[in-house]
DNA sequence: GCAAAAGTGTTGCGGGTACACCCATGT
DNA sequence: ACATGGGTGTACCCGCAACACTTTTGC
């Protein structure tokens, strides 16, 4: 009784659908396309599609990032975890969501990746998407539920989900770095900090903090002005992937 | 490119795996059934079965855990975290898991879920298992990879991620409590966090921080004196699921 | 000189750890 | 009486918040 003849199983569609977040001008921003076709035709969706039939589902994340925005994404084979790669989006798996009605033209099971890149060049459509755009999180997502910007299908509680992924894994990971160019100044870093949780945190001691945290940054040997004021000094992410001791999000 | 015709989109079985946890004599322990049929026939392997058309995910989970251990088990609907009901067990979504060969039948994409449950009588074999028992994690898991028992499919790999998301959540969420019964002392609550995380914790200050984090526990008013020793009072689960400050796990 | 951003020093406070110590039961 | 586990008090230590203050550039 609990399970199906393997040869008369219940067929499913099987998609990623992908939550790109990156910091634009101090504001956490996602990635969106406005869907060309019906179903929710001319709403704004996040980016994905079908999982091929011989490829995994990391894998197709993958491919749907470089088709839709030209990033090449890193993760850990096999794994959710991921390590960071200086260069290029972090990508880890986000959650999955299957309600039998979530897509009214036949039952589909959507695993939610998510994406954490530097900031990009205006993206480029792709696929079916008519136009695709960056916009920031805070306009989406409403304090009220259903508040903002209505996504199709139930894109907007996959967007909230990875948002709050991505807020609490840059307490205790070194994620946020994701977030910055191959080599950035401390201030950057903590503008990304800044952005993401939407709090000012105060220079000196958010200074001392991430060059105090073993494995942290990698000094890079160059300085840059390019904030301004005083030369900074430009680092690397190191080799830490956890935060020890943690980054502390200052209570809202 | 990015999308397939709808009308022909690949067909994929989607099942749900179950990573049951619970502490018996001081062990972290998982409930393994055993397959009766090819593949890996004579293999231990983690509960589970097909998503049937009309059920959500997570309504599918729990069908399986009931069918395998007559458990119920709550989870806040729609999202994958979820509120602990102090009687019963906790469920909560794990990862997906999709690897074109995992299954040498066919392509299975399974959607893995965590269930920590109180100490159940010996577990009663359900569905197509031959039999069914509770292992400690620690046999299971070497400390190398594929070290200990084998298992069926991934399930290992599924099994190792289930402990680790188990042992952080418990560091700063109340979820431990879903290990005990109803009522429990903090004596009984400090032998899960030691089981869980294979530490020993110093009684007295475990004390002051539980009883001392709001929200945590909530007295029920009784004593026990079923540990031995002097009356221990007996508590509730309290209504808080994040834990602040968190508990702290010692650096192995 | 002045503004702006980068860094360093210092102090106070809160929470953790490591104990010593007392309490209430069963045998 | 003694063992066993429950619970409280206290002293030290480390890490963070909150500043004051110096440094090095562009304008």
């Amino acid at each position: 009784m609990s399970r199906y003849d393997p040869s008369a199983f219940p067929p499913f569609a099987v998609t990623v659908d992908l939550v790109v977040l990156t910091v634009r001008d101090h504001e956490l921003c996602a990635l969106l396309v406005r869907r060309g076709e019906p179903p929710f035709q001319g709403y704004w969706a996040l980016p994905g599609g079908f999982v091929r039939p011989d490829e995994g589902l990391a894998e197709a994340a993958s491919r749907e990032l470089a088709e839709e925005t030209g990033l090449r994404a890193y993760s850990a084979p096999g794994h959710e975890t991921a390590g960071p790669g200086a260069a290029g989006a972090h990508l880890e798996q986000l959650a999955t969501y299957g309600h039998p009605q979530r897509d009214p033209r036949m039952r589909v099971v959507s695993v939610a990746y998510l994406v954490l890149a530097p900031d990009l060049p205006t993206p480029r459509a792709g696929g079916d998407a008519s136009s695709a755009r960056w916009a920031p999180v805070t306009e989406l997502l409403g304090k009220s539920p259903a508040d903002g910007v209505p996504l199709a299908f139930d894109h907007g509680l996959i967007l909230a989900d990875g948002v709050e992924r991505a807020r609490s894994k840059i307490e205790y990971s070194s994620l946020a770095t994701a977030f910055c160019p191959t080599e950035f100044t401390v201030g950057e870093l903590r503008r990304v900090y800044e952005a993401v949780w939407g709090v000012v945190l105060d220079p000196r001691n958010f200074h001392r903090k991430v060059t105090g945290t073993p494995g942290f940054l990698l000094p890079s040997g160059g300085t840059t002005t390019r904030q301004g004021g005083r030369p900074a000094q430009l680092f690397t992410a190191g080799g830490a992937t956890v935060l020890n001791p943690p980054m502390l999000r200052p209570e809202s």
